[in-house]
DNA sequence: TCTGGGGTCCTTGACCCG
DNA sequence: TCTGCGGGTCAAGGACCC
């Protein structure tokens, strides 16, 4: 899809069409842009770019908060078209997914007629944009999806494929971010086919084993043409940044109560425990750090977690500075333990219980008296009203 | 103009053990 | 008994993606 979010606002609020809309956190805050319309990547505003570059480059664009939850039911308004084209859909993100058509030519028509009808079924029935790409394989069918946007169709048969490749800027290859795409670029390698002219161990000896196999491959288009289920989930977290860093210890220890308590929340609502705890602690001046600790089995429980990573916290050897960013994640995932006794018998931290609600209210509580009656509210998450 | 949140995967260093 | 070495595992950090 298209600047999804952005795109979506638009549609939603006829007076936005037309202007430089931004979606992410509001200036003067802490933040970036989530998506930003086409109309605001004109003035130079891209996603993740911090909030205040953009208001600063784009005053007078349109800034407006993330509705997920509504961006979610459009995703699976268009998963749903997609489905009525194709048995064999992978989706990779809320706005992106993989459709195999081979062997639809005989039912609906070449792969550029499926595109073509699949673009103009998705702004009939919800009114927005999106761009194809159609390739022989993943890479090149994302590649292609992206060299035309928006509203954009290409077509890229697998004798044009190497052609294709070749002329595109190196920063479109998977992998290829702000650090390593500078190294490959000292080297005077701008393009894909630059890339290409290098051997095997000449780019693992500048990029490392993986990162090497993965980059030769790319260049060559050779890449997978499965389409399937899509990723197992490895792990699950919550973090927030707070509006201020924050020093004060029992402020630090209750919004790690609440992120315990949303993870739990989490892990139960999809029957999944875990059995690796990870804190993760950002320090003034963004400096970054984790501690884990192994549990003797699985846990979705919200006191297990907080009890853990509060004595990561303490016990961890961590900077002594003002804490920017908090979180907390489980990994190892397995299924959930068995729960002991019965409805009657067991704690009250299982299930939906009203002690998670009293902890969630108080720390709300605190964290307004801290910031200003306000700063949060009930319902709606803690991290978005930061 | 200071850098969100939720993920995945890879590399590296410490440590243990044979 | 001491030392070197290689492999396995774990923890931490880093890079990247959407």
């Amino acid at each position: 899809m298209d600047a999804f979010f952005a795109a979506i606002e638009q549609r939603d609020d006829p007076a936005l069409r037309g202007r430089p809309v931004v979606v992410g956190a509001l200036p003067g805050g802490r933040g970036v842009v989530a998506t930003c319309s086409y109309e605001a990547r004109a003035f130079g505003l891209h996603s993740a770019m911090p909030i205040n570059e953009a208001h600063w480059l784009c005053p007078r664009a349109v800034y407006v908060r993330p509705r997920i939850a509504h961006y979610r039911g459009i995703a699976r308004q268009i998963r749903t078209i997609l489905g009525n084209y194709s048995p064999r859909v992978e989706p990779v993100s809320i706005d992106e997914a993989y459709l195999d058509v081979s062997g639809l030519e005989g039912l609906i028509g070449p792969p550029q007629v499926i595109g073509q009808r699949l673009k103009a079924e998705i702004l009939a029935e919800v009114g927005l944009t999106a761009s194809v790409g159609i390739g022989p394989n993943r890479l090149v069918a994302k590649l292609a999806s992206d060299f035309q946007k928006p509203d954009g169709l290409t077509l890229v048969p697998p004798e044009r494929m190497l052609g294709f490749l070749g002329d595109l800027p190196l920063g479109v290859l998977r992998g290829l971010g702000s650090k390593t795409l500078p190294k490959l670029q000292r080297l005077g390698l701008r393009r894909v086919a630059d890339l290409r002219a290098l051997s095997l161990e000449q780019i693992q000896v500048h990029l490392g084993t993986r990162a090497g196999i993965s980059l030769y491959q790319q260049a060559r288009g050779i890449a997978s043409d499965q389409v399937g289920e899509g990723a197992v989930r490895q792990s699950l977290s919550k973090e927030t940044t707070f509006p201020e860093d924050v020093s004060d210890p029992r402020l630090l220890q209750d919004t790690l109560g609440t992120l315990a308590e949303e993870v739990a929340r989490s892990a139960r609502s999809e029957g999944i425990a875990g059995a690796r705890v990870t804190l993760k602690v950002r320090f003034q001046g963004f400096e970054t750090h984790t501690r884990q600790q192994r549990l003797p089995q699985p846990s979705d429980d919200a006191r297990t977690l907080l009890g853990v990573a509060w004595s990561l916290f303490e016990g961890g050897r961590l900077p002594k500075k003002p804490v920017r960013l908090i979180g907390l994640g489980i990994s190892e995932l397995g299924p959930p333990p068995p729960v002991q006794g019965d409805l009657f018998t067991r704690g009250p931290e299982r299930g939906h219980d009203s002690t998670e609600d009293r902890r969630l209210n108080a720390t709300l509580d605190r964290i307004n008296q801290r910031f200003g009656a306000g700063a949060v509210r009930r319902g709606s998450g803690l991290r978005h009203n930061f």
